[in-house]
DNA sequence: TGAATGACTGTTATCGTTATCATAATTTTG
DNA sequence: CAAAATTATGATAACGATAACAGTCATTCA
């Protein structure tokens, strides 16, 4: 019923019989045309390109995909309670997408109520979505990437996979990255080429591998420069502004206050910024604030923050890229051989709310 | 090939055949019991029932599709470079769809570099996605609810379309939103009340009806006092933190400078705050700020903006929700009646933002 | 008891596309 | 120039579900 009413209402969509009677020809040979598979001579694709055109026809998806082709759809799951952050990532995926004739479906899970990690995840509705006969792979910004159960649903159902994640996984070799601990590394060393030796950091949630490896790169360069790094300068937050704020607020409250603090993503540093105005700590001149992302909260607040900047919407256009590269090589056979793993460039952004500390004895 | 080969890799979904050969029935019966439809006996039901939980039977989405039913999925579109406040609406729509057992497919349109409203549309691929085939209906956030071409696509297709927007439209009765002009009209006569005479506004783009309809009740709320509105002002943003910062400074730089700012949204705000901060204009202070939305900004910057809520996520679900219910309708082709507008609820949140102009004479 | 009613179930055709196989038209080759 | 190879096209049968129609029962009623 729906259909015929839909049919009143609009006129009735061409499909491939009309543009064949159209060309003369058959139906088939115009599917050939449309899929460029087979031979067909040159005068009939004319003929055919033309017939489609004076119809208007477009394939339908539907049909095409029951019949055995691609759905050209792509799910993504959406489980970080960092919106920002995902959302630029989704950005990048929208664009690949439009650009290589994808469509992307979307789906949250947990509740995102508050900012905390972690929603229980409702795997019997995962099942449902994670559907061959709906799309062709699926799309893994974290944190939801790091879900054993879920990575074994998609693998059993025998779709492709690509993750947005620090670590590699066995069997799923599809991944978009930075190398976090390199950029921490980085990052941390400008600091102590500042004068900075008492450095605090504000640690990521523990599900994001990104939080484990920024820690790692962190630790690593106070060590190889002979810095000490007690327990008190170690914070846990959970990627929230509240969260940075909170524990800011412990470190600002430290007898040995840190002249510099490494917050692991720029929503933490910000938190971080109001904590310092809250209690009349001046920023960058008592107090240095480092995030990581450069997320547009970066540039949102006063002074700027220096921070790492990740290219989140080429992560998202790449991984969609990477995704239908795969697709194609599985579809067509042929074992063409690509890197799996994309690699992406950093950058390390100093703006105004990091600089020499004030008390430094030997600026360099 | 690619459907052999995924089914090699992992085991063929049950299809209704499975199933009718697993309970001794024809595939329509199983049909009927699946859908609800006609009358089958009860033990028939029952023994139906335990051979799809024993096949592991989900309805192929595609078959039933091409035959005539619905595709459960919906598109938005997303062309808003304000990209938290889209993104609060979209949690909303996930959750919504989730919830009634919809899926979201996600496009995205212009180019969102830059923080530039208005990116080119492309309306060739706007007429690919908008496609019955493939969708039951569409969800449109602003400012792409405005565009009348697009609508016109949409309803030329005879597809349903709830629209996030602050106007109504003649032939597209469903819509979503709250009323920005009594939001701003209580906004502002909250900073009148506290004892503000010189209130300056930064207007959001053009492209969104919000724009206009907060600055008409800001306007008409200094009328009503019997204060004036010059027109240095007004200033005109983009919704960008960039804009308010950029406005802000020729605010301050006013020979007779307001005591307080009404931003027409958070990121606005937030800019307006790092100006003030710039300038060492302390806030609130010497300077009131006041956004719009309760975007998550307002509470991420220091001081908290005082702003209105706006019910982003409901707003969402609301839009999936009185979509599907007309769909619903119009397939069962019973009128029953419901509101096409859902009004939503505002309210206006005070922090730490504004406060007595320090000159204020008569504080009330 | 025979016909009529209604509950229950099956058969067939269809949605729009593509895979597969078959056939016709053309070219190449020895 | 005939046979073989290649190119170009068509016919048929899926894909998985449902609508429409056609039966088969078991009751109910006159």
């Amino acid at each position: 019923m729906s259909t015929r009413r839909r049919q009143a209402a609009a006129r009735r969509e061409a499909t491939i019989k009309d543009v064949a009677l159209e060309a003369g020809v058959s139906p088939m040979t115009v599917s050939r045309v449309i899929n460029r598979k087979g031979n067909v001579r040159q005068s009939t694709i004319d003929r055919i390109e033309k017939a489609i055109a004076k119809v208007d026809y477009r394939p339908n998806i539907v049909a095409r995909r029951l019949s055995g082709g691609r759905t050209y759809q792509l799910l993504t799951i959406f489980n970080n309670p960092n919106v920002t952050w995902t959302a630029e990532v989704l950005i990048g995926m929208l664009h690949a997408c439009h650009k290589i004739g994808y469509h992307l479906l979307i789906e949250g899970v947990g509740d995102y109520e508050g900012e905390a990690v972690g929603a229980p995840i409702d795997y019997e509705a995962l099942d449902d979505l994670v559907d061959p006969s709906r799309i062709d792979g699926v799309l893994l910004p974290p944190p939801i990437c790091f879900d054993r159960r879920l990575l074994e649903i998609i693998v059993g159902k025998g779709l492709a996979c690509v993750r947005i994640a620090g670590r590699p996984a066995p069997d799923l070799p599809l991944r978009v990255s930075i190398d976090n601990f390199a950029a921490a590394y980085e990052l941390t060393s400008y600091l102590v080429s500042l004068g900075h030796e008492n450095i605090a950091i504000i640690r990521g949630p523990e599900e994001f591998a990104a939080s484990a490896l920024r820690f790692e790169g962190f630790a690593a360069a106070l060590r190889d420069n002979g810095l000490p790094l007690p327990d008190c300068n170690i914070k846990a937050g959970n990627f929230s502004v509240q969260s940075g704020n909170e524990c800011a607020r412990e470190l600002l409250r430290l007898a040995d206050r840190p002249t510099a603090i490494f917050a692991s993503n720029d929503e933490m540093a910000a938190g971080v910024l109001a904590a310092a105005q809250e209690s009349r700590v001046s920023v960058p001149e008592q107090l240095s604030v480092a995030g990581f992302d450069d997320a547009p909260i970066a540039r949102s607040v006063w002074p700027k923050l220096t921070t790492v900047r990740q290219p989140l919407r080429t992560m998202g256009e790449q991984s969609v890229e990477l995704l239908a590269r795969h697709i194609d090589n599985s579809e067509s056979g042929n074992g063409d051989e690509f890197r799996p793993h994309v690699l992406l460039d950093y950058e390390v952004k100093v703006r105004q709310s990091t600089a020499r500390p004030e008390t430094a004895d030997t600026p360099q």
